[in-house]
DNA sequence: ATAAGGCCCTGACCGC
DNA sequence: TGCGGTCAGGGCCTTA
């Protein structure tokens, strides 16, 4: 599932294997995939532009083009952007393909389904309602603690709330929420300055840590399965403490691990270490 | 304004 | 072996 710390992966990833290339054709499979323009536009509208900028934001990569617009990409649940060799036959799960000016092409492949594309002139549009941006300094411990003042939703659905802050998703939520010590399942309202500090230093820390580590591969499932662009998996599964261990004893207290739902999400926690109230 | 639920998709998994 | 049913899950949309 790329979240924040998988995206920023790729972005560092596809920077040097793109940086000088130009896209010299495209073909689209699933149109669905293309949010913007008209995917029957986007062959001609992509060809001849060369990669010029790489940067992310929240789950969203932004790959700025020779001609001043964006290609942004979000992979969604199950997306992979590939460098293959232009050679390879797309798969039934390949949507779209970009062939370079330099032999190889980059597909863009996604079981689900879940996944967009936008070719756009200005990228604002695009991100226009999301929230911080948490690594950087524009996430202040006052603002998200004013951003939750008199909210009723538990927590857990509120750090999945992009608006909140952007990037975190499903595994980082879990893995923030244990960190902090705090149960998923509190009302976002209901959090104390402190918990509030230990909140925001929590998701500060967990996507770092799975920056450093490159973004978690879930094992099992080829479905779910995050890839690098180069085929590559990440690392940070190995060092998961809640998402996924249901049943397994709590690397801190040896208390199995909880799974409950929230916000139609599984949610994992460790009800010593997290305690209700 | 906020909260909650449905929808899009399809491979994996389960029970018979 | 095969089949039907259920599940997962990010973001967007609708409903209350």
């Amino acid at each position: 599932m790329p979240e924040l710390p998988e995206v920023e992966t790729y972005v560092r990833e596809l920077e040097p294997e793109l940086t000088g290339r130009t896209i010299t054709a495209a073909r689209v499979f699933w149109s669905r995939t293309i949010a913007e323009p008209l995917a029957e536009e986007f062959p001609a509208r992509i060809a001849g532009l060369g990669f010029d900028t790489f940067e992310r934001r929240g789950k969203y990569m932004l790959l700025g083009m020779s001609d001043g617009s964006t290609l942004i990409v979000h992979l969604r649940m199950t997306g992979k952007l590939l460098i293959l060799p232009s050679e390879r036959e797309p798969d039934k799960h390949t949507h779209v393909v970009m062939e370079l000016d330099n032999g190889l092409t980059l597909h863009y492949n996604d079981p689900r389904k879940f996944g967009r594309i936008w070719l756009v002139p200005d990228r604002t549009t695009v991100l226009a309602k999301l929230g911080p941006e948490p690594l950087a300094d524009e996430f202040e411990i006052d603002d998200f603690g004013a951003r939750l003042v008199g909210r009723t939703a538990p927590i857990k659905a509120l750090l999945l709330d992009q608006r909140l802050v952007a990037g975190v998703g499903n595994i980082y939520a879990d893995e923030a929420l244990f960190r902090a010590h705090i149960h998923p399942g509190r009302a976002g309202g209901s959090l104390t300055p402190d918990e509030i500090e230990r909140l925001h230093a929590a998701v500060r820390d967990v996507l770092a840590a799975g920056i450093r580590r490159r973004g978690s591969t879930l094992g099992g499932s080829s479905l779910q399965n995050y890839l690098r662009p180069g085929g590559l998996p990440g690392d940070f599964q190995n060092e998961f403490l809640v998402f996924r261990r249901t049943g397994q004893p709590c690397l801190v207290c040896g208390t199995p691990i909880a799974r409950i739902v929230i916000a139609q999400r599984s949610t994992h926690f460790c009800p010593t270490c997290q305690p209700a109230f």
